[in-house]
DNA sequence: GCTATCCGAAACTTGGAAGTTCCGTATATG
DNA sequence: CATATACGGAACTTCCAAGTTTCGGATAGC
């Protein structure tokens, strides 16, 4: 059962009388498991946790999702709204500026909670193919999209070919900053991401790292 | 207590008399640990599917190890042995025949092996940074490592600059493959490695993906 | 062959979390 | 104000796997 399920029940079997469902409800409830589950992995949350943190009993949980399994996708589903969207994607002329504007705290805080998110959700990414697509499209898809965005202006522009794999690239720093944080357990810097720019992604598209006047090579 | 531990303290105790603790048991269990783990992943793996694998009783795995946490923490650790060191790393002369030429069965298969013992694991990397050490150093790191090689013989060949960001270049094609595999749930296939080499790796060393105007594939 | 020890199997205890039920209270409708 | 419903909280049941104990049988040393 989906956020969107849950609404339609809601809206079909609406009471005449008495008290109403609060809809604010639902949102607390969600962000209050995307929380628990950044903090402490999906094995370590208990339904009793993301209940208390959005002040709700137990009960009223289970009354809107099925189970801690549905409860969890819908939340992560629900974080592709509002999201990366608002960001203002820079457009500085150069690729590697737009790439380097990136890195700043707005986009930097995002990558970092989302990281965790998916530190906590990795138990049961194998398991539950739902979980899977969810995760990849509510976390790394939106970074990826910008990614490619930001190829593809550069292939407008003329200062990279055109026969870049920009889906293939759009994936590195992704993939690359997700092996980082979670397997090696460094911090993911900065400085990291600078030579993550200028040491693979510009090279791969045929860019030098340093575009000050230096003429590129052919 | 690591393997190592238990041997130690098997050669404090050892029994003047009576029946001796059979060394090559350890090792089936620990055998059993990693097949149940990539069958069944970590949560799902219970000590009893493990000694039924092994062909021993639970007692006898507690009587050698405290926890299944150090069960499967000894048997990631026991991988790194008799492991892809074995491998004959191919010379072919060049950088892209050397990569290309790591795309073979026995390479991809202890590759997609392994990538399956990662998804087992995923669910721990986050609350055990003990485990994470021991699956990077057992899982990535030698793929990393013969990458480092053949990184290091093409700089030695003068195939590509001196400064190159070795360390970082050798963990792009195992970065993206885990995404590719765990996250994306999309086949890691020939083409694809292809792809990755021609596409990401040498450009990002320098070399174009096919010898320019030479025959492509020799 | 005697004995100390390890073995596999299975019964058992324990603990924790999922999911359910109940109750007194709050609140919107009418 | 009356009623129907949702609410928070807490007690409750159920289930599952970790870890323990016990047992008869096997096996290597003496």
């Amino acid at each position: 059962m989906t956020q969107l399920d849950v609404d339609q029940k809601v809206a079909d079997g609406a009471p005449k009388l008495g008290r109403r469902r609060d809809p604010a409800k639902d949102q607390q409830i969600l962000d209050a498991a995307i929380e628990v589950l950044s903090e402490t992995g999906f094995d370590g949350m208990t339904i009793d946790m993301v209940a208390a943190r959005a002040g709700a009993g137990k009960a009223t949980v289970y009354r809107r999702w099925a189970s801690k399994n549905e409860l969890v996708l819908d939340a992560v589903a629900c974080l592709k709204k509002g999201d990366l969207d608002a960001v203002q994607i820079p457009d500085t002329g150069t690729l590697r500026g737009d790439l380097v504007g990136m890195i700043r705290p707005p986009t930097i805080d995002d990558a970092e909670r989302k990281l965790k998110i998916m530190a906590g959700l990795a138990s049961m990414l194998s398991s539950a193919p739902d979980l899977a697509d969810a995760a990849n499209e509510a976390i790394v898809e939106p970074r990826a999209r910008i990614n490619r965005m930001l190829l593809k202006r550069a292939v407008e522009r003329g200062e990279i070919a055109a026969d870049i794999d920009i889906q293939l690239v759009s994936l590195i720093s992704p993939s690359m900053v997700a092996y980082r944080s979670l397997l090696q357990r460094k911090p993911v810097s900065r400085d990291f991401l600078i030579t993550l720019i200028d040491g693979v992604i510009l090279p791969a598209v045929g860019l030098r790292a340093a575009p000050a006047g230096s003429a590129p090579v052919e």
